[in-house]
DNA sequence: TATGAGCGG
């Protein structure tokens, strides 16, 4: 499950997110979207984790938590297109 | 160097 992170602080690397979600379950990768003309963190990224009781566990564990002296926010990813019927562009 | 809603190097 794609997990979305925002509110992170701009010291807050990958490996800290992934160490963090770490503590509520496996975490397959997590990233840390950085900008791409200054090459610093925007300030939010995405963890994935394969179990997905253990990823709802830790948005709801970690949401609205402080993390790296920030709070943060932790919600479910971009929701995958549960229809192809819906939407539709072409 | 600093900043602070938001979904991708």
């Amino acid at each position: 499950m794609n997990i979305f992170v925002a509110k992170l602080s701009y010291q807050t690397t990958e490996e800290k997110l992934e160490q963090l979600f770490q503590k509520y379950g496996e975490v397959a990768n997590a990233k840390i979207i950085f900008d791409k003309y200054e090459g610093r963190s925007k300030g939010y990224g995405f963890v994935e984790m394969p179990n997905d009781d253990e990823a709802l566990e830790a948005i709801n564990s970690l949401n609205d938590t402080e993390f790296d002296g920030r709070q943060i926010v932790v919600k479910k990813a971009r929701p995958k297109e549960d229809n192809d019927s819906r939407g539709g562009r072409n």
